[in-house]
DNA sequence: ATTTATTAAATGAATGTTCAATTAATAGCG
DNA sequence: CGCTATTAATTGAACATTCATTTAATAAAT
């Protein structure tokens, strides 16, 4: 409850974003109105105009940030290290509790329905999974040659290893229970090790 | 443009629904106001409160038609024939076209977001859920018991199977281009195949 | 004559946005 | 340092629209 007040631009305008996303979290995308991130973020409204323009622009600008994060994790998985270790590592990753819970189900949710008629949101985020795509090729391809699995085709193996973990994280939590997602972190590495063939 | 007037209530309610539906699709839930659902329709906005009461009750009753059309899919999943042949038949149905444009994506994701406030939402998507995985635990079990496919535990396969094919419906239109999508069937199947261990 | 479908008109609240006013920080200059 | 001019952050009040919903009236079928 803070009633810190003058902030500069840089620091206001990630608090705008960060009262939008709860309000969104909280309340659902069809009801984050300006008003609304207004109250939560302890700002006027016309603050927000001031800074965004309009709401569209301020939808765009979490959209970025929200990918943002997801485009982080993919930056930080292993490039180098030994063929076993490094394919552990990476599903260890893709199933760790921090890629679960990168970003709410709720917002990432409303923005992938944006993105269906909002082409500048399709376009980023079909650029995000091309660079995880891209990731994946790369390291799929080096365990294929290092002959740690055994696979028909690198980019089948990858179509299937991202269907798998997107339907695995989005999903999950329809079809299991809440206390399950150790053994359903388990199960998708099993899943996934059958999909690329992993040998022993 | 026909202007046929006059339905009874059993024919309005799903002509607006399917309005509302349409609505939802071209210019996303949060749009998706009662006037312009009356518009689309060809009705009046106090026609569409006098059947459905709120816009709440309307948003359940849609999601409900929606929800009916993947249990009818389910419903429809071979339950008898000859392990290979009921396998076959089974993947491809699962990744037909059919499956794939059973409902709008835009529709599903603003539903699926939703189902994270809204306890009723949230309680019919997982009861559906809980019909795909019990008809797929049974499959499995036939399946192993016939001896076509080998796995340590079926509910692993079955939790492999469903994000499988959710993560494939849902995110490979971003991650493959348009024309690429028999491609990727037969590259989920393929995947789906090896997460059974399927013999041969 | 009664029920049912449908509209008309009006409601107050909330929507995104504009524009002018106000307050606080910053920079220039003596 | 201190005074002032300028810039930047923030608010206030008003805007026309749209929102979901109510109530009463009308039209058509039974």
């Amino acid at each position: 409850m803070s009633e810190r007040k003058r902030l500069s631009a840089e620091e206001r305008k990630p608090a705008i974003l960060k009262a939008f996303y709860q309000v969104i979290e909280e309340e659902g995308f069809e009801n984050a109105s300006i008003a609304k991130v207004a109250k939560k973020a302890g700002v006027h409204a016309s603050l927000i105009i001031h800074y965004f323009g309009t709401k569209e622009r301020m939808v765009l600008d979490l959209v970025d940030a929200v990918l943002r994060t997801y485009a982080d994790l993919i930056r930080n998985l292993p490039e180098s290290g030994e063929p076993e270790e490094r394919l552990e590592k990476l599903l260890g990753l893709i199933w760790s509790r921090e890629w679960q819970e990168a970003a709410s189900f709720s917002v990432v949710f409303s923005f992938l329905a944006l993105s269906q008629r909002d082409s500048e949101v399709m376009s980023r985020v079909r650029i995000l999974y091309q660079s995880y795509r891209k990731y994946l090729m790369a390291q799929v391809a080096f365990f294929a040659e290092a002959e740690i699995i055994s696979i028909e085709s690198i980019s089948a193996a990858v179509q299937g290893l991202i269907s798998l973990s997107e339907g695995s994280h989005y999903f999950c939590r329809f079809h299991i229970n809440t206390e399950d997602f150790d053994v359903h972190r388990t199960n998708m590495i099993i899943a996934a090790k059958r999909i690329l063939g992993v040998k022993g």
